[in-house]
DNA sequence: TATGCGTGGAT
DNA sequence: TATCCAAGCAT
């Protein structure tokens, strides 16, 4: 028998549901995605939420459901302008994800999003959590939808010691959520573990003379609620010098770069850039030959006009930013493009290349 | 299983 | 200022 299981027997199942959906009912926020239980927009929110705050999401779904309202909409739209309507939200192969994924909805379940585990996980940037909330909250189906604040929250108040930032431990809360699970209103019993952990049993100060299920928690009896969850520290980020450039031509356009279609920042637009390995060597005299090997461009480099720190979850990067003028044309533009000022705009640019933009490009206008 | 994958806000 | 995150997933 696991430890989440060993303490179940302390917890009374039917009061627990009770106290924890009645306090939802009065408590919840009113959210966008809240207005209505299209299983599309749940599944949107769902995958917008992911590392996100709520804060960050509500303006960018309402924008993203006003502009691709529907699983038919968002399988017609080209994916220039499903990014740029993700621009700045991160972790873009969510949404190159998400629309493979309501793609394959629209032509292999005639635009009905499925409401059994099996085919809703087969769908691409679709795993345990979101499969739960989903099938959960769109059709009541009962299936736990374990995320970080479920895990923080499950530890509480089952005395939960296990390390929470290893991917092995979300089976043992999935387990006491599928003991735990109201059968009634799963909707409501999922969104409510996750709106608990969000208002009330927060990380560093939970509240727990606030909290509808303080009677059910192990921690809280025993006084342990600072000390869960157990999660071990993220490791550093690398630290990674760039060197980036504007180039202008005689009309005052600049040229732009579209990034791989995997990896980091896929598919996204930036500044042309190369990372710098050798110090010693003049990042001007770098830039040129890169410049004209890597897209054929001959241009003149200038100075330096700038540098940007751009922090990830995983690396850092340290761009030098020169500018250029555009000398040659090249013969074939596959990955760059010269663009306009009003042209810009239509592009996807990561936060880091929409510094550069409003620093250095226009910024003289 | 551990790591790559973004961003802006909280402490 | 530095750290840790916030409704995870793919590989």
């Amino acid at each position: 028998m696991t430890q989440a299981l060993k303490n179940l027997p302390q917890i009374n199942k039917e009061n627990f549901q009770k106290d924890l959906i009645g306090w939802f009912e009065v408590e919840q926020r009113i959210l966008p995605w809240r207005q209505d239980q299209d299983p599309y927009k749940v599944w949107v929110s769902e995958i917008m939420l992911q590392q996100t705050r709520v804060d960050t999401v509500i303006p960018y779904f309402n924008r993203f459901v006003e502009e691709f309202p529907t699983i038919e909409a968002l399988s017609e739209a080209d994916e220039d302008k499903v990014l740029k309507a993700w621009e700045g939200l991160g972790y873009y192969s969510r949404v190159r994800n998400l629309q493979a994924a309501v793609r394959e909805v629209h032509e292999k379940y005639e635009g009905k999003v499925p409401d059994n585990l099996k085919e809703i996980s087969a769908l691409k940037g679709v795993g345990p959590y979101t499969a739960g909330a989903v099938l959960s909250i769109a059709y009541g189906v009962p299936e736990p939808a374990v995320d970080g604040n479920v895990m923080r929250v499950f530890s509480r108040i089952l005395s939960i010691w296990e390390d929470i930032a290893k991917v092995s431990t979300r089976k043992i809360f999935e387990e006491a959520v599928r003991e735990l699970i109201s059968h009634e209103n799963p909707s409501y019993f999922n969104q409510a573990l996750m709106e608990l952990g969000a208002l009330i049993c927060t990380p560093t100060s939970p509240s727990c003379l606030l909290c509808p299920v303080r009677e059910h928690c192990h921690a809280f009896h025993e006084g342990t609620q600072h000390e869960l969850p157990i999660k071990t520290k993220n490791k550093k980020q690398k630290a990674v010098q760039l060197a980036a450039v504007v180039i202008k031509d005689e009309k005052g356009r600049t040229v732009i770069h579209k990034r791989p279609e995997s990896g980091l920042l896929a598919n996204m637009w930036e500044f042309p850039n190369m990372e710098i390995n050798l110090p010693f060597i003049d990042e001007r005299e770098q830039l040129k030959s890169f410049l004209s090997e890597t897209y054929d461009l001959e241009v003149e480099t200038g100075d330096m006009v700038g540098k940007i720190e751009h922090v990830f979850s995983h690396l850092i990067w340290n761009i030098n930013v020169y500018e250029a003028k555009l000398k040659r044309v090249p013969q074939e533009m596959n990955e760059i493009r010269i663009v306009t000022k009003g042209e810009i705009a239509e592009y996807a640019f990561p936060v880091s290349h929409q510094k550069m933009l409003k620093q250095f490009v226009f910024s003289e206008e």
